[in-house]
Order: structure tokens, then C-alpha cells, then sequence
RNA sequence: GGGAGAAUGCCCGAGUGGCUAAAGGGGGCGGACUGUAAAUCCGUUGAUUAUGUCUACGAUGGUUCGAAUCCAUCUUCUCCCA
């Protein structure tokens, strides 16, 4: 088999390594156990978790062991790495719940059966840790000064950084100490953006047992201008269908830009490289086929083939014209729209517009086109009878439509 | 605990009594061009029953014909000293 790091590191993943040469060694010599963290501070993961599960299963597939570890004790502290403010306090009720949804998740993408992953929660020896005994055992290998110096603490010596999520950086550190005795876990993955926690803890196991542990970061998401990736105008792009429905998810890919397919298709699918490749080198016009595949490949991974398939129907009969299809759809009642309803208030009801001056904007603008009919003209009155089949399309812009039914009718 | 300073729209940031719904930039949205791309250009970006009205410059109260701008108290943050 081949070793699993030359496949991380051909696909793009790799970013920075502890020891590189060892790390090949071991990765080609024995099944590892190794971690990675993830802490619920949402109630959903998104995109940028998701690359760390693809790293999880290229792992696991080759014959490693995963722990997914959610963070309900660390997240109570707030990670301050590559933030430069604090993170918001959370209740405890609401980590836990959120921890649950993040277990399901990964359940989808990894084989827990006869232990091949495991899961564990931080917050089983984080929250009922004794102040003292904790200082005394993991503090005193702790050099504040070199921990001042640390990439992640860099953008808060400007901004302020409190004691509290001063303390993160021991807690992660205890958490691969934790697991490393548990486990036998022996190597701690994350983004680039955990390098400095994920040193502290290969040291604390080094300097405590004098054992070896390893770290490695992968890349962030970022686009080619070095932007981060997965941000939609709501926000994150989420995993979770309600938060970010199936058809958007795919047309985030779908459009992504040109430079950043062949980077989206080696990370987040598991199409062969030499597959990555020819699409990625394909030009012009002809690339917008890597970007379907890309997400089509991506989306099915997330919400199933079959959800794909949909999506991508959907897209390609709004896009191209052609047959109907699934489009995000409000259903309306009759008497909402009475004798006749004006666009601005009809636009709000079906919540393609925040606010009526939004959408008086857009009509005056030249944005919002009814069954192909640009509308204009704001007193213009949407009637039952303009209803084709029950049904009305929407569009907003280029890209954004909405199916509207109709109930009851008249 | 003592002292200095800061808080402005989604974000950054200008504004020190009326001309301020608040410069400029970023981001968002719409349009043109295109390949559902990028770049570029144009428009737009508090709400509303819309040439009007209301709400808004950390919070509350005050001075004034008039306050983002002045005063008082409070809150939060930063910095210096202990």
C-alpha cells in the first residue's frame, strides 16, 4: 500500500511537519492512532472541518487509526489562535449539544466499527480537572516566555489576550497527553492554524515521558488570493442540509474560481490524482466541466448521491434551460395574495429580500425577473392567475431562484 | 488600586455644534461584459405607508433653537504605573 503521506502530500494537503523523515517512517511501518480536535462551537461543522475528515479517512483508509475529539472541555476556554477577538462564552448545555451534532457528522465519513476510529470528548477529563494538581503536573513544563512568543498569540499581543484563553494552548497540549496514554495516540493533526498547540502537546508527551510524538498541519481552505474559502454571504458554509441547503452547497463549487478547482478537487474529493489533474489543467470555457465534478463529487460525499443529483438537475435546468426541476421552493397561500399582491411585499413574503427597501432596489435595478419577465416597475401586483400550474419562478439576479407554489386554490 | 486614551453603519476608518443617514476603503447586492469564472466598468448598500417620516455614531441623563460632536454618570476595551 502506498504510504499515506506521499498521498496527503500529492494532494496538497501537508503544510508543516515535527519531524518529517520520522513521521514518513512511521506512517509507512505501523498503523497509527493519531488525533484530530474539533471544537462545537457551532452547531454544525462546515466546510473547513470537512477538510480535516477528508484527512481522517485518506488516514483511515490506509490502514491508521483516527480519533475524532470533540472539544466540550476546550471550548469552554475559546481558542485564540487566529482570532483577534474573544470568543464569544458559551453555556456548557449548548457545547453539548452541539458536540452531538458534530458526532453524526462524522459518523458519515468514518467506520467506527471494531474500533477502526474512535470518538472521545475532551470534556470527560477537562472539566473536573483539579486547578493545582493540573499546574503542578502540566504547568511547571509550560515557559511562558516561549508560549509569548508563539505564532497564535502574535495578533493578540496587540489586541489584548486574557488569561483564560492564555490557558488553551495547555489544555490541547494536556488533551494529546491524555490520549496518548489512553490510545497510544501518537500523532496530533489540524489546520496550520494549530501548529503552536499541536507543538506544545508533542512536547509535553516528550518532556513528561520522554516518549516521541508527532504533529502535522494541513492547509487551510483558502482561495488563490489567499482568502479563506467556504464564506457565503451568511456566513460559513455548513455541512448541515438546514443551515446550508443541498442545491447552494453545490453551486458554492460550482462556482468557485478558476484557479482554485484543481486545489477544491484534490482536497475535498477522492477522484484519482491523475483525474485532479486533467481537469485542472483543462481551459477556458471547457473548465466550468471540472467545476461541475467537482460539485457534484463534493456535494454527494456531504448529502448524498442523491441529493447531488438533484442539485445538479436542478442547476443545469435554470442555467441551461430545459426540463423542470428541484429548486428552493416557498410555498404561499392564496389569500396572501388576495386580488393582488405588489412585488415589494410579495418578494418579502417569500423571503428572497430582508427588508422592502431591498427589495424595491432590486425591481428598480433590474434584478428580479418573474417567469422570465423582468419586472420593473415596484406597483406592479403579483396575481394568482400569473400562476403556471400553481407555480411561479422567481429569479433574483444571475443566480438566485425560488420556486413558489401556491395553496388553495381559488 | 492610580493615571492616560478609545468606543462611529456588515467590517476598517474619517468626522470635534447646524451643509451628517454620516467622507473614503473593503465586503455585500444589482447591472454591463463573460464561461453560472476572474479582472474591469456602472449603479446601489438603515428602515418605512418614500421628494415625507422614523431610527441611528457604546448606555443613560443633561446643556443647546440644534449634538456623532459639549457636560455628567455608567459599561466595555487598550495603554502606562502599582
Amino acid at each position: 500500500m502506498k504510504n499515506v503521506y506521499d498521498v496527503l502530500k500529492e494532494r496538497g494537503f501537508v503544510e508543516q511537519f515535527t519531524h518529517e523523515e520520522e513521521i514518513i517512517k512511521l506512517l509507512g511501518e505501523e498503523s497509527v492512532t493519531f488525533y484530530i480536535g474539533f471544537d462545537p462551537t457551532a452547531d454544525s461543522l462546515h466546510i473547513g472541518h470537512f477538510i480535516q475528515i477528508m484527512v481522517m479517512a485518506h488516514m483511515q483508509r490506509h490502514g491508521h487509526r483516527p480519533i475524532a475529539l470533540i472539544g466540550g472541555g476546550t471550548t469552554m476556554i475559546g481558542d485564540p489562535s487566529g482570532r483577534t477577538d474573544m470568543r464569544q462564552v458559551m453555556t456548557r448545555e449548548r457545547i453539548a449539544e452541539n458536540g452531538e451534532k458534530f458526532k453524526k457528522i462524522f459518523e458519515k465519513f468514518l467506520t467506527f466499527e471494531d474500533g477502526k476510529a474512535i470518538m472521545e470528548d475532551n470534556a470527560n477529563w477537562l472539566l473536573d480537572l483539579n486547578y493545582i494538581d493540573f499546574l503542578r503536573d502540566i504547568g511547571k513544563h509550560f515557559s511562558v516566555n516561549r508560549m509569548l512568543t508563539a505564532d497564535c498569540y502574535k495578533n493578540r499581543m496587540e489586541k489584548g489576550l486574557t488569561f483564560l484563553e492564555f490557558n488553551y494552548m495547555l489544555l490541547q497540549a494536556y488533551d494529546f497527553y491524555v490520549l496518548y496514554h489512553k490510545y497510544g495516540c501518537k500523532m496530533q493533526f489540524g489546520g496550520n492554524d494549530q501548529w503552536s498547540n499541536i507543538i506544545a502537546g508533542a512536547d509535553l508527551i516528550r518532556r513528561k515521558d520522554g516518549d516521541s510524538a508527532y504533529g502535522m498541519t494541513f492547509s487551510l481552505l483558502t482561495t488563490s488570493e489567499g482568502t479563506k474559502m467556504g464564506k457565503t454571504a451568511k456566513g460559513a458554509l455548513w455541512l448541515d442540509p438546514d443551515k446550508t441547503s443541498p442545491y447552494e452547497f453545490y453551486q458554492y463549487w460550482r462556482n468557485v474560481d478558476d484557479a482554485d478547482v484543481q486545489k477544491c478537487l484534490a482536497l475535498l474529493t477522492f477522484l484519482p490524482m491523475e483525474e485532479v489533474n486533467r481537469l485542472g489543467a483543462l481551459e477556458g470555457a471547457e473548465i466550468n466541466r471540472a467545476k461541475e465534478i467537482l460539485a457534484f463529487e463534493v456535494t454527494a460525499m456531504i448529502h448524498g448521491k442523491e441529493e447531488a443529483e438533484k442539485a445538479e438537475a436542478s442547476a443545469k435546468a435554470l442555467f441551461e434551460g430545459g426540463a423542470d426541476a428541484e429548486i428552493p421552493g416557498v410555498t404561499i397561500k392564496a389569500e396572501d395574495l388576495g386580488e393582488g399582491l405588489p412585488v415589494l411585499a410579495f418578494l418579502e413574503l417569500i423571503e428572497l429580500v430582508q427588508s422592502r427597501s431591498e427589495a424595491r432596489r432590486l425591481v428598480q435595478q433590474g434584478g428580479i425577473q418573474i417567469e422570465d419577465e423582468k419586472i420593473t416597475d415596484i406597483k406592479y401586483e403579483i396575481k394568482a392567475s400569473d400562476f403556471v400550474d400553481g407555480a411561479l419562478l422567481v429569479k433574483k439576479g444571475k443566480k438566485t431562484y425560488r420556486q413558489v407554489r401556491l395553496e388553495g386554490d381559488q
